[in-house]
DNA sequence: TTAACTGTTTGACAAGTATCAAACAATTGA
DNA sequence: TCAATTGTTTGATACTTGTCAAACAGTTAA
């Protein structure tokens, strides 16, 4: 079953600089960007390809969890990680978008017609 | 005479880390809106609102320009800051608009960081 | 030259944070 | 029931950071 999940604030409590914070640390911006599809995924650390302990990476799931960016849910003994990608494009528009965006080639953007340049 | 700039990096060489890190802050953040212009405005502390020392300031003046935001001019002896507005917005797409834009009503904002000039 | 002005730099300090390691809790499988 | 699995929590530690206060440096005015 996928039940209780973990504490974390309603989308009108939080701030943006809550999610500046919470984004200002390599790891947990690369996170933010692989869950960016907004599905959830599954957390066993190996796949994240981390070179940090477990317990440092639970700590980073928890600072995105409690920022307002990500939700967990329980199944069974294994967890899963989702980026509330409706809820903040909804009160922070833009913001996730650039963040994935950043850095990559031009040709890699998505254009106004939400295609990409071949 | 506007003339020696303080130094800033390079835009090549500044990582979306570094400019979440700077803005990852309420005083910081605010700046960077009140900056978004893309103009130089002159910062004698009082005029923006924040109630923090004048080296507190100007300690945040210097974590944006090292973090690759803004630009510092001399002039005299007052000094002009200028948001790297384009530089910013041909590396980072979408970020500095989404920052300015983000969150609060606009009549929720002017001081939604309840700081005050001393 | 001297004083006032504008902002930076340095030093000190409290608070926060990223990390590992070990203990813990819940679940599943044997 | 017992052991293995999955991830969290707690404790310790080193590092970073936001803040004030005081000293400093360059510029302008008297």
């Amino acid at each position: 079953m996928t039940s209780p999940e973990f504490p974390a604030p309603e989308m009108s409590e939080v701030q943006l600089v809550d999610i500046l914070r919470a984004v200002a640390d390599p790891i947990r911006l690369e996170i933010v960007r692989v869950l960016a599809d907004g599905e959830p995924h599954s957390k066993p650390g190996d796949e994240w390809g981390f070179d940090v302990h477990k317990s440092t990476l639970s700590h980073h799931f928890k600072a995105l969890r409690e920022g307002g960016l990500t939700l967990t849910f329980v199944s069974g003994r294994t967890h899963a990680i989702q980026l509330r990608r409706r809820e903040l494009d909804e009160k922070f528009p833009g913001l996730i978008d650039a963040l994935v965006t950043a850095g990559q080639s031009p040709a890699a953007r998505p254009n106004s017609f939400g295609v990409r340049i071949r």
